[in-house]
DNA sequence: GTCTATATTGTGATAGAC
DNA sequence: GTCTATCACAATATAGAC
Protein backbone atom coordinates (compact mmCIF):
# COMPACT_ATOMS: atom_id res chain seq x y z
CA UNK A 1 0.00 0.00 0.00
CA UNK A 2 1.52 3.08 -1.39
CA UNK A 3 2.18 6.32 1.29
CA UNK A 4 -0.76 8.46 0.92
CA UNK A 5 0.37 11.27 -1.50
CA UNK A 6 -0.41 14.49 0.50
CA UNK A 7 1.45 15.14 3.97
CA UNK A 8 1.69 12.36 6.28
CA UNK A 9 4.98 11.30 6.86
CA UNK A 10 7.06 13.57 9.27
CA UNK A 11 9.49 14.16 6.44
CA UNK A 12 6.69 16.00 4.39
CA UNK A 13 5.44 18.05 7.43
CA UNK A 14 8.49 19.55 8.09
CA UNK A 15 9.14 20.66 4.62
CA UNK A 16 5.53 22.23 4.89
CA UNK A 17 5.94 23.99 7.91
CA UNK A 18 9.32 25.20 7.46
CA UNK A 19 8.69 26.54 4.38
CA UNK A 20 5.47 28.53 5.85
CA UNK A 21 7.74 29.92 8.74
CA UNK A 22 10.86 30.33 6.29
CA UNK A 23 8.17 33.05 3.89
CA UNK A 24 6.57 34.29 7.16
CA UNK A 25 9.77 34.81 8.91
CA UNK A 26 12.63 34.11 6.94
CA UNK A 27 15.29 31.66 6.43
CA UNK A 28 17.60 33.32 8.56
CA UNK A 29 14.90 34.06 10.82
CA UNK A 30 13.48 31.17 11.73
CA UNK A 31 14.85 28.45 13.97
CA UNK A 32 15.07 24.62 14.13
CA UNK A 33 13.28 24.72 17.32
CA UNK A 34 10.47 27.50 15.34
CA UNK A 35 9.99 24.11 12.98
CA UNK A 36 9.81 21.86 15.50
CA UNK A 37 7.56 23.22 18.36
CA UNK A 38 5.06 23.81 15.46
CA UNK A 39 5.21 20.09 14.83
CA UNK A 40 5.06 18.59 18.47
CA UNK A 41 8.62 16.72 17.85
CA UNK A 42 12.01 17.44 18.89
CA UNK A 43 14.79 18.91 17.36
CA UNK A 44 16.41 15.76 17.33
CA UNK A 45 13.92 14.26 15.38
CA UNK A 46 13.94 16.41 12.99
CA UNK A 47 17.92 15.87 12.43
CA UNK A 48 17.25 12.28 11.92
CA UNK A 49 15.31 13.44 8.46
CA UNK A 50 17.78 16.52 7.56
CA UNK A 51 21.28 16.67 8.21
CA UNK A 52 20.97 20.12 8.29
CA UNK A 53 19.22 23.16 8.42
CA UNK A 54 20.32 24.30 4.86
CA UNK A 55 19.45 20.72 3.56
CA UNK A 56 15.62 21.55 4.22
CA UNK A 57 15.88 24.77 2.19
CA UNK A 58 17.95 23.11 -0.26
CA UNK A 59 15.33 20.33 -0.53
CA UNK A 60 12.11 22.79 -0.75
CA UNK A 61 14.20 25.41 -3.48
CA UNK A 62 15.91 22.26 -5.74
CA UNK A 63 12.41 22.00 -7.83
CA UNK A 64 11.34 24.97 -8.88
CA UNK A 65 14.68 26.48 -8.97
CA UNK A 66 15.45 23.62 -11.99
CA UNK A 67 11.83 24.21 -13.39
CA UNK A 68 12.83 28.62 -13.76
CA UNK A 69 16.43 27.41 -15.23
CA UNK A 70 14.67 24.82 -17.66
CA UNK A 71 11.96 27.19 -18.63
CA UNK A 72 15.61 30.37 -18.91
CA UNK A 73 16.89 27.71 -21.30
CA UNK A 74 14.33 27.03 -23.30
CA UNK A 75 13.46 30.14 -23.91
CA UNK A 76 17.01 31.16 -25.62
CA UNK A 77 17.64 27.54 -27.44
CA UNK A 78 13.89 27.28 -28.57
CA UNK A 79 13.94 30.93 -29.61
CA UNK A 80 9.88 31.57 -27.89
CA UNK A 81 8.44 34.33 -28.41
CA UNK A 82 7.94 37.45 -25.89
CA UNK A 83 4.43 35.69 -25.17
CA UNK A 84 5.15 32.10 -24.77
CA UNK A 85 8.16 33.32 -22.22
CA UNK A 86 5.81 35.46 -20.39
CA UNK A 87 3.08 33.07 -20.24
CA UNK A 88 6.12 30.59 -19.19
CA UNK A 89 7.06 33.02 -16.27
CA UNK A 90 3.72 33.56 -14.68
CA UNK A 91 2.68 29.84 -15.06
CA UNK A 92 5.69 28.68 -13.20
CA UNK A 93 5.67 31.95 -10.87
CA UNK A 94 1.71 30.18 -10.13
CA UNK A 95 2.78 26.99 -9.62
CA UNK A 96 5.57 27.40 -6.89
CA UNK A 97 4.68 30.73 -5.53
CA UNK A 98 5.72 30.37 -1.72
CA UNK A 99 8.88 28.93 -3.32
CA UNK A 100 9.21 31.78 -5.46
CA UNK A 101 8.45 34.05 -3.71
CA UNK A 102 11.28 32.78 -1.03
CA UNK A 103 13.70 32.56 -3.49
CA UNK A 104 12.98 35.73 -5.17
CA UNK A 105 13.01 37.84 -2.08
CA UNK A 106 14.44 36.29 0.84
CA UNK A 107 18.32 37.57 1.20
CA UNK A 108 19.47 35.30 3.09
CA UNK A 109 18.19 32.33 0.81
CA UNK A 110 19.72 34.12 -1.92
CA UNK A 111 23.22 34.43 -0.24
CA UNK A 112 22.91 30.41 1.00
CA UNK A 113 21.98 29.70 -3.20
CA UNK A 114 24.96 31.84 -4.39
CA UNK A 115 28.07 29.91 -2.77
CA UNK A 116 26.96 26.82 -3.53
CA UNK A 117 28.64 24.30 -6.34
CA UNK A 118 25.28 23.75 -8.67
CA UNK A 119 24.93 26.86 -11.22
CA UNK A 120 21.76 28.63 -11.99
CA UNK A 121 21.57 31.26 -9.98
CA UNK A 122 18.48 32.83 -9.36
CA UNK A 123 19.93 36.11 -10.99
CA UNK A 124 21.78 34.29 -13.83
CA UNK A 125 17.84 33.21 -14.41
CA UNK A 126 16.73 36.91 -14.64
CA UNK A 127 19.48 38.25 -16.70
CA UNK A 128 18.85 35.15 -19.54
CA UNK A 129 15.47 36.15 -19.28
CA UNK A 130 15.65 39.54 -19.58
CA UNK A 131 18.11 38.98 -22.44
CA UNK A 132 15.55 37.31 -24.51
CA UNK A 133 12.90 39.73 -23.95
CA UNK A 134 14.87 42.98 -25.10
CA UNK A 135 15.76 40.88 -28.22
CA UNK A 136 18.83 40.46 -30.13
CA UNK A 137 20.87 44.50 -30.15
CA UNK A 138 18.92 46.27 -27.18
CA UNK A 139 18.59 49.61 -26.82
CA UNK A 140 18.48 51.54 -23.59
CA UNK A 141 14.55 51.10 -23.63
CA UNK A 142 13.88 48.12 -25.12
CA UNK A 143 16.49 46.59 -21.93
CA UNK A 144 13.80 49.17 -19.55
CA UNK A 145 10.80 47.60 -20.96
CA UNK A 146 11.94 43.88 -20.79
CA UNK A 147 12.78 44.80 -17.25
CA UNK A 148 8.93 46.12 -16.63
CA UNK A 149 7.37 43.07 -18.54
CA UNK A 150 9.74 40.85 -16.08
CA UNK A 151 9.00 42.44 -12.85
CA UNK A 152 4.68 42.47 -14.09
CA UNK A 153 4.85 38.42 -14.35
CA UNK A 154 6.74 37.90 -11.50
CA UNK A 155 5.88 39.83 -9.15
CA UNK A 156 2.54 40.66 -10.12
CA UNK A 157 1.53 37.29 -10.16
CA UNK A 158 2.65 37.11 -6.74
CA UNK A 159 0.91 40.07 -5.60
CA UNK A 160 -2.25 38.99 -7.32
CA UNK A 161 -2.00 35.39 -5.44
CA UNK A 162 -1.55 37.12 -2.29
CA UNK A 163 -4.47 38.91 -2.08
CA UNK A 164 -8.07 37.48 -1.58
CA UNK A 165 -8.23 33.52 -2.34
CA UNK A 166 -4.94 33.60 -3.84
CA UNK A 167 -5.75 31.89 -6.88
CA UNK A 168 -4.74 32.94 -10.52
CA UNK A 169 -8.11 32.20 -12.55
CA UNK A 170 -7.82 31.65 -16.44
CA UNK A 171 -9.29 35.47 -16.12
CA UNK A 172 -6.65 36.53 -13.93
CA UNK A 173 -3.84 34.85 -15.85
CA UNK A 174 -4.90 36.26 -19.17
CA UNK A 175 -5.10 39.98 -17.76
CA UNK A 176 -1.47 39.95 -16.37
CA UNK A 177 -0.40 37.85 -19.67
CA UNK A 178 -1.75 40.87 -21.98
CA UNK A 179 -0.39 43.40 -19.10
CA UNK A 180 3.22 42.44 -19.14
CA UNK A 181 2.43 42.24 -22.90
CA UNK A 182 1.57 45.62 -23.15
CA UNK A 183 4.53 46.73 -20.80
CA UNK A 184 7.08 45.14 -23.34
CA UNK A 185 5.79 46.22 -26.60
CA UNK A 186 4.62 50.02 -27.24
CA UNK B 1 32.23 74.64 12.29
CA UNK B 2 29.35 71.47 11.59
CA UNK B 3 30.17 68.33 11.03
CA UNK B 4 30.79 67.48 7.63
CA UNK B 5 27.28 66.32 5.98
CA UNK B 6 28.58 63.11 4.35
CA UNK B 7 29.65 59.76 7.01
CA UNK B 8 32.75 60.20 8.42
CA UNK B 9 31.23 60.44 12.39
CA UNK B 10 30.98 56.53 13.76
CA UNK B 11 27.09 56.30 14.03
CA UNK B 12 26.53 56.79 10.55
CA UNK B 13 29.23 54.55 9.25
CA UNK B 14 27.38 52.13 11.82
CA UNK B 15 24.44 52.35 9.16
CA UNK B 16 26.23 52.55 6.19
CA UNK B 17 27.63 49.36 6.90
CA UNK B 18 24.57 48.00 8.50
CA UNK B 19 22.43 48.63 5.80
CA UNK B 20 24.96 47.51 2.95
CA UNK B 21 24.98 43.71 5.20
CA UNK B 22 21.18 43.90 5.74
CA UNK B 23 20.45 44.20 1.97
CA UNK B 24 23.43 41.44 1.05
CA UNK B 25 22.74 38.70 3.71
CA UNK B 26 19.49 39.74 5.67
CA UNK B 27 18.60 41.81 8.54
CA UNK B 28 18.00 38.45 10.52
CA UNK B 29 21.27 36.34 9.02
CA UNK B 30 23.44 39.88 9.83
CA UNK B 31 25.15 39.56 13.53
CA UNK B 32 26.14 42.79 15.75
CA UNK B 33 29.52 41.32 15.10
CA UNK B 34 29.55 40.93 11.25
CA UNK B 35 28.59 45.04 11.29
CA UNK B 36 31.67 45.86 13.92
CA UNK B 37 34.30 43.32 12.39
CA UNK B 38 33.63 45.05 8.99
CA UNK B 39 33.81 48.71 10.97
CA UNK B 40 37.20 47.43 13.12
CA UNK B 41 35.52 48.79 16.06
CA UNK B 42 34.26 46.88 19.01
CA UNK B 43 30.23 45.45 19.65
CA UNK B 44 30.64 47.89 22.69
CA UNK B 45 31.31 51.06 20.56
CA UNK B 46 28.19 50.16 18.27
CA UNK B 47 25.96 49.88 21.27
CA UNK B 48 26.84 53.32 22.70
CA UNK B 49 25.26 54.51 19.54
CA UNK B 50 22.33 52.26 18.93
CA UNK B 51 20.44 50.86 22.21
CA UNK B 52 19.84 47.88 20.21
CA UNK B 53 19.85 46.34 16.51
CA UNK B 54 16.65 46.82 15.62
CA UNK B 55 17.01 50.42 16.68
CA UNK B 56 19.56 50.42 13.56
CA UNK B 57 17.22 48.58 11.43
CA UNK B 58 14.46 51.36 12.36
CA UNK B 59 16.41 54.77 11.84
CA UNK B 60 17.86 52.96 8.71
CA UNK B 61 13.59 52.41 7.85
CA UNK B 62 12.28 55.19 9.08
CA UNK B 63 12.57 57.99 6.72
CA UNK B 64 11.82 55.93 3.44
CA UNK B 65 9.14 54.44 5.03
CA UNK B 66 7.32 57.72 6.09
CA UNK B 67 7.98 59.03 2.22
CA UNK B 68 6.01 56.11 0.82
CA UNK B 69 3.13 57.03 3.29
CA UNK B 70 3.32 60.36 2.43
CA UNK B 71 3.39 59.04 -1.10
CA UNK B 72 0.09 57.21 -0.39
CA UNK B 73 -1.72 59.24 1.28
CA UNK B 74 -1.42 62.02 -1.06
CA UNK B 75 -2.09 60.05 -3.99
CA UNK B 76 -5.54 59.30 -2.55
CA UNK B 77 -6.41 63.01 -0.58
CA UNK B 78 -5.50 64.76 -3.65
CA UNK B 79 -7.41 62.14 -5.82
CA UNK B 80 -4.33 61.61 -8.06
CA UNK B 81 -3.97 60.86 -11.54
CA UNK B 82 -2.11 57.51 -12.04
CA UNK B 83 1.30 59.14 -14.10
CA UNK B 84 1.37 61.03 -10.62
CA UNK B 85 0.73 58.03 -8.69
CA UNK B 86 3.17 55.65 -10.74
CA UNK B 87 5.81 58.57 -11.21
CA UNK B 88 6.22 59.44 -7.31
CA UNK B 89 6.20 55.88 -6.69
CA UNK B 90 8.99 55.40 -9.27
CA UNK B 91 11.24 58.17 -7.59
CA UNK B 92 10.46 57.10 -4.06
CA UNK B 93 11.55 53.82 -4.77
CA UNK B 94 14.71 55.20 -6.90
CA UNK B 95 15.46 57.46 -4.49
CA UNK B 96 15.87 55.14 -1.27
CA UNK B 97 16.83 52.26 -3.61
CA UNK B 98 18.69 49.81 -1.06
CA UNK B 99 16.19 50.93 1.87
CA UNK B 100 13.31 49.97 -0.45
CA UNK B 101 14.34 46.69 -0.98
CA UNK B 102 14.86 45.86 2.60
CA UNK B 103 11.37 47.06 3.22
CA UNK B 104 10.02 45.31 0.03
CA UNK B 105 12.11 42.00 0.35
CA UNK B 106 13.59 41.00 3.55
CA UNK B 107 11.07 38.85 5.57
CA UNK B 108 12.53 39.84 8.81
CA UNK B 109 12.42 43.06 8.17
CA UNK B 110 8.39 43.20 7.03
CA UNK B 111 8.10 41.08 10.62
CA UNK B 112 10.06 43.72 12.77
CA UNK B 113 8.23 46.28 10.85
CA UNK B 114 4.51 44.85 11.46
CA UNK B 115 4.76 44.29 15.24
CA UNK B 116 5.37 47.86 16.08
CA UNK B 117 4.01 50.67 17.37
CA UNK B 118 3.96 53.04 14.59
CA UNK B 119 1.00 52.32 11.80
CA UNK B 120 1.59 52.06 8.01
CA UNK B 121 2.83 49.27 7.21
CA UNK B 122 4.52 48.34 4.13
CA UNK B 123 1.31 46.33 3.30
CA UNK B 124 -1.17 49.07 3.81
CA UNK B 125 0.76 51.37 1.09
CA UNK B 126 0.59 48.67 -0.86
CA UNK B 127 -3.30 48.30 -0.46
CA UNK B 128 -3.72 51.84 -0.70
CA UNK B 129 -1.64 52.27 -4.09
CA UNK B 130 -3.86 49.25 -5.47
CA UNK B 131 -6.69 51.10 -4.70
CA UNK B 132 -6.31 54.28 -6.40
CA UNK B 133 -4.65 52.48 -9.73
CA UNK B 134 -7.45 50.35 -9.75
CA UNK B 135 -10.44 53.06 -9.26
CA UNK B 136 -13.76 53.21 -7.62
CA UNK B 137 -15.74 50.11 -8.25
CA UNK B 138 -12.60 48.43 -9.42
CA UNK B 139 -12.96 45.23 -11.57
CA UNK B 140 -11.20 42.10 -11.39
CA UNK B 141 -9.29 43.18 -14.66
CA UNK B 142 -8.62 46.65 -13.21
CA UNK B 143 -7.32 45.12 -9.96
CA UNK B 144 -4.66 42.82 -11.83
CA UNK B 145 -3.81 45.85 -13.96
CA UNK B 146 -3.42 47.69 -11.01
CA UNK B 147 -0.74 45.20 -9.15
CA UNK B 148 0.90 44.94 -12.39
CA UNK B 149 1.26 48.60 -12.96
CA UNK B 150 3.08 48.94 -9.06
CA UNK B 151 5.19 45.62 -10.23
CA UNK B 152 6.33 48.12 -12.94
CA UNK B 153 6.81 50.94 -10.93
CA UNK B 154 8.58 49.27 -7.91
CA UNK B 155 10.68 46.14 -8.92
CA UNK B 156 11.23 47.78 -12.28
CA UNK B 157 13.02 50.57 -11.19
CA UNK B 158 15.20 48.44 -8.42
CA UNK B 159 15.39 46.13 -11.22
CA UNK B 160 16.86 48.59 -13.35
CA UNK B 161 19.13 49.94 -10.59
CA UNK B 162 20.67 47.24 -10.40
CA UNK B 163 21.84 46.81 -13.46
CA UNK B 164 25.20 48.25 -14.75
CA UNK B 165 25.86 51.87 -13.29
CA UNK B 166 22.69 51.73 -11.04
CA UNK B 167 21.53 54.95 -11.96
CA UNK B 168 17.77 55.59 -13.37
CA UNK B 169 18.97 58.63 -15.59
CA UNK B 170 15.87 60.47 -17.50
CA UNK B 171 15.45 58.34 -20.48
CA UNK B 172 15.02 55.45 -18.48
CA UNK B 173 12.59 57.29 -15.81
CA UNK B 174 10.20 58.32 -19.11
CA UNK B 175 10.56 54.49 -20.90
CA UNK B 176 9.60 52.56 -16.90
CA UNK B 177 6.66 55.47 -16.50
CA UNK B 178 5.34 54.90 -20.18
CA UNK B 179 5.74 51.35 -19.53
CA UNK B 180 3.87 51.04 -16.20
CA UNK B 181 0.92 53.19 -17.59
CA UNK B 182 0.69 51.01 -20.25
CA UNK B 183 0.32 47.64 -18.36
CA UNK B 184 -2.36 49.66 -16.93
CA UNK B 185 -4.64 50.98 -19.50
CA UNK B 186 -5.22 49.30 -22.24
C1' DG C 1 11.96 7.25 14.45
C1' DT C 2 11.58 9.58 18.37
C1' DC C 3 13.01 11.04 22.78
C1' DT C 4 15.98 13.60 26.73
C1' DA C 5 20.13 15.58 27.53
C1' DT C 6 24.09 17.92 26.20
C1' DA C 7 28.00 19.76 23.59
C1' DT C 8 29.50 23.82 21.26
C1' DT C 9 29.37 27.87 19.19
C1' DG C 10 27.04 32.20 18.08
C1' DT C 11 24.39 36.25 19.46
C1' DG C 12 22.49 40.33 21.54
C1' DA C 13 23.61 43.01 25.11
C1' DT C 14 26.12 44.92 29.50
C1' DA C 15 29.93 46.15 33.11
C1' DG C 16 33.48 48.79 34.05
C1' DA C 17 38.18 50.55 32.94
C1' DC C 18 40.44 54.10 30.16
C1' DG D 1 33.63 57.07 22.75
C1' DT D 2 36.06 53.15 22.68
C1' DC D 3 38.02 49.17 24.63
C1' DT D 4 38.37 44.15 26.96
C1' DA D 5 35.89 40.93 29.24
C1' DT D 6 31.86 38.77 30.20
C1' DC D 7 26.94 37.44 30.86
C1' DA D 8 22.76 35.07 29.65
C1' DC D 9 20.73 32.75 26.46
C1' DA D 10 19.57 31.01 21.75
C1' DA D 11 21.39 28.59 17.92
C1' DT D 12 22.85 24.36 15.27
C1' DA D 13 23.91 19.96 15.86
C1' DT D 14 25.05 15.34 18.25
C1' DA D 15 25.06 11.26 21.74
C1' DG D 16 22.87 7.61 23.27
C1' DA D 17 18.72 5.41 25.31
C1' DC D 18 14.22 3.52 23.99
Amino acid sequence: MPKVAGSDDTRSRILEVALRLFISKGYAGTSIADITSQLGISKAALYHHFGAKTEILEELVAGPLAEFAHLAEYAVVQRQTPEQVLAALIDTTAATRSIAAMIGNDPSVQEILKERAGLQHAHDINDSLTAVLAGANPTVAATVRAHAALAVAKQGTLAIMGTADGSLDSARRAELLAAALRALHG
